[in-house]
RNA sequence: AGGGCUAUCGCCAAACGGUAAGGCAACGGACUCUGACUCCGUCAUUUCAAGGUUCGAAUCCUUGUAGCCCUGCCA
């Protein structure tokens, strides 16, 4: 860490720990509970804390949070264990589980109950309600919170022993019913659940809540710094009750962070759920959603979202970052790693009238101009091309520097051409252009030094490789907002076109989730998923900002 | 008399009583084997508002205002 570097407020308070020797060390944890996929909320959770983990020199586990069977699934265990792997956090050999701590946690309550600060209560759940009061008027005493310690570990006991049906009986913390912190008004503990545990099988029946769970997974493990989200801050006071009750030697510290929202983006998962069931997407893993996966397959690289998480900094205000930093990031990847390839979207034949019919050549090309490391590749050429479609213009606008009649540009890592004109179908559509070339410019350079003023991508059209590409927009209509008046989606009808382009050859051999640089396109990723029998499709990334984008009209 | 939290540029976000960093976006211009990238320049006399304390306030005090969270046997 830089001495000149601004310092967040969680590390301002991990600083003064360590300063004040409250730790001597730090140890921090993502404990997802196991109900659904994670998300770019998800990633900046994860980097925070593994984030805060390397850079103090400490420890980071990954802890599933499965203390209720009802809700959690093997299922996304699974996935979870990918996305975090995928993301760089390395939990090294602590992936925990908080249903491993079973036994301490009813251990924990036995203490609480010996202690009289808990109690095994026969109110329903609408009764507890009941109790509870309101936000503005104190709870009243529950009619249980009366009985002996005795009677209590009876009752416990028989609550374990499965002699109650879900919902019969509950324990609950005894702190303050009249406390203005609902959360403190003697919170329910430990429920009856008669549901097998993915992982505990059949082996218990009642479950501890999370606000009794969290704190003790949390103490077992040695965490230093418990980092949850803000709406958590409530429940800090019943987290320290918690772990203060239970005697444990170095009590964790909760702090809370703001969560990450992006601008114009889907991450409610009963939206995405009605979005995948509705065919709108295909997937929990669209390339239009924000889930790891589905940024994984857009070809979001691990990288990038770090770059992005460490942009958007941390704070306890809600905010909403926009969406453009995201891409900023992916571009700052990937725009010096990867090769740049040459791929025609809206394909128009160019024809060089001069150039030997029935010849070829092999041209040599760098990958990447910006960085040698990535090498050179061939890239076959002829006298018949394809060349973008919008790259020719009949009467061209004012600084219009690609083709048109009379103007020479280069093709790109192949020679000079000077357009000649064009042929056009019986309803004026162009079908091919004409040019001539100038064999002394191989490669792109003319001897004589002679400058152009556009450069232009190309594909030999004989060789090229026809392929399938899907250029993704927002999924939501930026323009109206992300809901409509009754609370549906503004979805934008345009979020998906397909179309099949035109590749250099080079691009056949691209390997799953393998990102390239279109050449002005913007970044694609290579994705099989759903093509058929193995043939690559192409997702864009990004485009670059500004393609596309003709001169401004001259008043 | 509910409680808790937050308010700094279009969007994130520093500044911790010493005179408003940085990034994204935007806009000029230069450069360029793509009009991308890169580079250079512009972009808060002012920090939700109004008072107060101070030589000095985004930072301290007072009073307001706005937004978010909390009445699961969810996490």
């Amino acid at each position: 860490m830089s001495e000149t570097e601004s310092r967040n407020f969680i590390e301002q308070m991990i600083d003064k720990d360590l300063a004040e020797g409250v730790y001597d060390t730090v140890h921090t944890r993502f404990p997802p509970e196991p109900n659904g996929y994670l998300h770019i909320g998800h990633a900046k959770s994860i980097l925070l804390n593994y984030g805060l983990a390397q850079k103090y020199g400490g420890k980071f586990n990954v802890r599933f949070d499965d203390t209720n069977p009802t809700k959690e699934k093997e299922e996304f265990v699974e996935s979870i264990k990918a996305d975090v792997a995928w993301l760089g956090a390395d939990w090294e050999d602590r992936l925990f589980f908080a249903s491993g701590y079973f036994d301490e946690m009813y251990e924990g309550a036995i203490k609480l109950i010996k202690k009289g600060k808990a109690y095994v209560s026969d109110l329903s759940a609408d009764e507890i309600r009941e109790y509870r009061g309101t936000l503005t008027e104190a709870g009243k005493e529950d009619p249980c919170a009366g009985r002996s310690v005795e009677e209590n570990l009876k009752l416990f006991q028989e609550m374990k022993e499965g002699k109650y049906a879900d919902g019969e009986k509950v324990l609950r913390a005894r702190i303050d019913m009249a406390s203005p912190n609902i959360n403190m008004r003697d919170p329910v503990i430990y429920r009856v659940a008669h549901i097998p545990h993915h992982n505990t099988g059949d082996k218990w029946c009642i479950y501890p809540m999370y606000d009794f769970a969290h704190p003790i997974e949390d103490a077992i493990e040695g965490i230093t710094h418990s980092i949850c989200t803000l709406e958590f801050e409530d429940h800090r006071p019943l987290y320290d009750w918690v772990v203060r009750e239970l005697e444990y030697p170095h009590p964790p510290r909760q702090i809370e962070f703001a969560k990450m929202y992006l601008t114009n983006v889907v991450t409610g998962k009963r939206y995405i759920k009605k979005l995948v069931e509705e065919g709108i997407v295909d997937g929990w893993d669209d390339p239009r959603l924000v889930s790891i996966a589905a940024l994984r397959r857009r070809g979001f690289t691990p990288e990038s979202i770090r770059m992005f998480v460490e942009l958007c900094g941390v704070s306890k205000a809600n905010s909403s970052a926009d969406y453009a930093m995201l891409e900023y990031c992916i571009r700052e990847d990937l725009k010096l790693k990867r090769p740049r390839m040459m791929a025609v979207l809206d394909p128009v034949k160019l024809i060089i009238d001069n150039y030997p019919e029935g010849e070829s050549e092999m041209l040599e090309a760098p990958n990447n101009l910006e960085n040698e490391a990535l090498g050179n590749r061939k890239i076959p050429f002829g006298r018949e091309l394809y060349i973008e479609r919008e790259d020719f213009m009949e009467e061209p606008p004012r600084k219009y520097f690609r083709m048109f009649p009379g103007n020479e540009v280069r093709l790109m890592n192949a020679y000079f051409v000077t357009c000649t004109g064009c042929v056009k179908d019986e309803n004026g559509v162009i079908t091919e252009v004409h040019c001539t070339y100038d064999p002394a410019s191989k490669g792109g350079n003319s001897p004589d030094g002679r400058k152009v003023k556009g450069t232009i991508h190309w594909v030999p059209a004989k060789e090229a490789v026809k392929a399938t590409v899907r250029l993704y927009e927002n999924i939501i209509d930026e323009e109206s907002g992300v809901y409509n008046e009754d609370g549906s989606l503004n979805l934008n009808p345009n979020s998906l076109t397909v179309r099949e382009a035109y590749l250099e050859p080079a691009l056949a051999d691209a390997k799953a989730y393998e990102s390239f640089q279109f050449v002005r396109n913007g970044f694609f990723c290579v994705d099989y998923k759903d093509s058929e029998e193995g043939a690559p499709v192409f997702n864009r990334i990004v485009s670059l900002k500004s393609s596309f984008v003709l001169p401004k009209k001259e008043d």
